[in-house]
DNA sequence: CGACGATTTGAATAGGATCAATGGGAGTGG
DNA sequence: CCACTCCCATTGATCCTATTCAAATCGTCG
């Protein structure tokens, strides 16, 4: 492993206030592997022996049922994922697999159950971890349950907007087909709820999009920050 | 506090481990009160200034926006509720009501806190706790996106038989409006959903459900452990 | 008994999905 | 460099799902 990924990884909110010791016991079963895009790196039903950190690149996490699929979230570099399988020792709840070509940090479950049962602050770290996975699923119920197709388009909008820096042009972060899956409807229906946004300022061409009727589409959109701002 | 009460909760898994100290540390500050039905206990939005923990009774932990408001989860003795907002300090991204007359007992967020940093055995408990509450919500979330309203309907009557130990006749176990808001759809919705499934041998009267036709039932539900079972 | 809320049913509407067809790029191989 | 192919995205038409509004029934509780 590179010496600037391991910092990296040393970095990550997780494992940051670790100890060292505790820190280099993770590592020697550890593999860090490049991925192109497209490859399933787990499957939901299979046991959870991994944890896996995304160093570079992106992965879908996503769930499916007889020929349906959907995306539930993106883990972004550097952050993990599946975590709660791999405390619970249980098998995988969602499938995943990398949307571009990455490379993936894994650790042996085991070695993560032993760690966190000798190492407190590592034990602390999980913990806020976890509320914070937990709260992000508690808002995306929300948002599936308390907004139509359009309105969780125009808050996502919006989101992307606080997240460029507050432009007013930004481009969408995946494919439309990924956007679409993630806001729970099919591409087809984004499409058309991108044209019902037209007339409050929303313009897109390819994968970028503009916002000139701020005040139209938030009076539209009602976000909330106890749906849409995944900090708090 | 009753002694027996003072015994349920400290069998309850998130205190079963814990040190006898610790455990004595939460109590001074804690309380435990009667609530009658229909009691607003927490408002989202609010700081989480208190863990609950549901003795008795049964509390409906819901999300609103504007006029509309929709049920997550209903918490039953003995368990806790908004845990991962307790530690994370942050508001209660959900709301709380007394479903029937029920005893709560309140344990301050600034208690709970300082113990889980000096008891090893506690914030094991809590990882525990808190991955298996992620795994819920990653359940809900793949329920609301992955099937329809009939077929969501049709999977909680199946778990419900389940946990009536394989009964063919149970009763629901809330109000329908209840049972509606929990999967997503509105009372009119579920009463068609309820018409829908009697080719498959459901049959309602009141709140008792007799299931006849279990394959056929099974077949269109097609149940899935990694949605349905809230063990794994 | 009367009021209220829960449930059911009907009718109309809205929200989304599916199926089908077309246009557009990006990447591949000649 | 160009043609070909494949997949994404868009659009139209249609169908299905679910919500809304309204009204009727039912049961419970005061």
């Amino acid at each position: 492993m590179r010496p600037e990924d391991l910092k990296a990884v040393r970095a990550l909110p997780l494992f940051a206030s670790m100890r060292q010791d505790s820190f280099e016991q993770l590592l020697p079963a550890s593999f860090l592997q490049r991925f192109p895009k497209g490859v399933t790196l787990i499957t939901e039903g299979d046991p959870a022996d991994f944890l896996h950190v995304v160093v570079e690149g992106a992965v879908e996490l996503y769930a499916t049922q007889k020929r349906q699929e959907s995306a539930v979230l993106v883990a972004r570099p550097v952050s993990t994922f599946i975590l709660a399988a791999v405390l619970r020792d249980a098998v995988y709840l969602m499938s995943a697999r990398t949307l571009e070509s990455s490379r993936i940090l894994m650790i042996p479950s085991e070695s993560i159950r032993t760690v966190v049962l000798e190492d407190t602050a590592f034990a602390e770290a999980m913990i806020a971890e976890l509320a914070q996975a937990f709260r992000f699923m508690v808002k995306t119920v929300k948002n599936l349950k308390l907004r139509t197709a359009v309105e969780r388009l125009a808050n996502y909008l919006l989101r992307l907007r606080i997240e460029a820096g507050g432009a007013a042009a930004f481009s969408l972060p995946y494919e439309k087909r990924m956007v679409a899956s993630l806001l729970g409807m099919t591409p087809e229906n984004l499409s058309r709820a991108f044209a019902t946004l037209k007339p409050y300022g929303v313009n897109v061409d390819g994968p970028q999009v503009t916002l000139t009727k701020l005040e139209d589409l938030e009076r539209l959109a009602k976000p909330s920050p106890l749906i849409d701002d995944h900090e708090i």
